[in-house]
DNA sequence: GTCTTTAGACTACAACTGTAGTCATAATAT
DNA sequence: ATATTATGACTACAGTTGTAGTCTAAAGAC
């Protein structure tokens, strides 16, 4: 339970996602992915690779002379815990002004529709489970 | 309209929230105040400040031989601008993806209504001005 | 078996941030 | 005036992240 939870940069992540998006992928494999929205030589993605595996996100196993790179952790985990730390570092721990700062930045108002259906959504689940007081 | 929205340190935001909370404060008042939650030496706020100085987030005026500190931005914007950032550097632009996660990582039922308040409130404030479609 | 391509390990380096010490100077106290 | 304190400028240094080159080993091609 004694999670470690790292600090992750914007590459970083951007391979991390790439790899819960392809499970198993290589490096060759995720610097092509990744080559086709930002320029960065293979070695780049290499090294992010290999801080992520160090960092205990990703996991590899060899195969064919090539390691296979898998996320240790489902991205519903890692996020979620990125914007707990967000929320308490920038917003003081407060959901309610997470929400608020963004609507007042300028979201369509298809945005906040979909958000309050989230909302309605977790409040229904919410109700059946055990809750948080 | 070119606004710069350079990075902000953990320490960097913790000190320019601390400004807005005490605007026109020094760097003494700024230290005493921060060193209540957090272990720093006085010249580390010094260095800070300065840097958000240079980063134009902070105006000074010199009063009676000592450095007044101003704001520049109104967190409202600020904080506005991170939420952004960070909506589309962890979530890939999706605020609902936010307030999703969020309410999945356990969120209390009372932060849930909070939040819900506030996108009922900024759906109606919408209605009223100019929207973005 | 040699040439070429691949993969991975290492090394390097710059920018940013946290952190703080050293100095010089200016303001005060005595 | 002199000693003390308050301020701020500078310098420094380590950890993190982005970025990538070099070099070696392994795998294929011929």
């Amino acid at each position: 339970m004694t999670e470690n939870l790292q600090t992750l940069g914007e590459l970083e992540l951007a391979v991390l996602k790439t790899v819960w998006q392809n499970d198993g992928c290589t490096v060759q494999r995720a610097a092509e992915i990744l080559s086709q929205s930002r320029k960065c030589a293979r070695t780049t993605i290499l090294t992010v690779i290999q801080r992520l595996h160090a960092k205990d996100f990703l996991t590899r196993k060899k195969e064919d002379g090539v390691y296979r790179y898998y996320a240790t952790e489902k991205p519903q985990k890692v996020l979620g815990g990125l914007i707990r730390q967000f929320v308490d570092k920038v917003l003081d721990g407060s959901p309610a002004a997470l929400v608020s700062y963004w609507a007042q930045s300028g979201v369509s108002a298809h945005e906040l529709a979909q958000m309050q259906q989230v909302l309605e959504q977790a409040k229904s689940e919410q109700g059946e489970q055990g809750e948080k007081p």
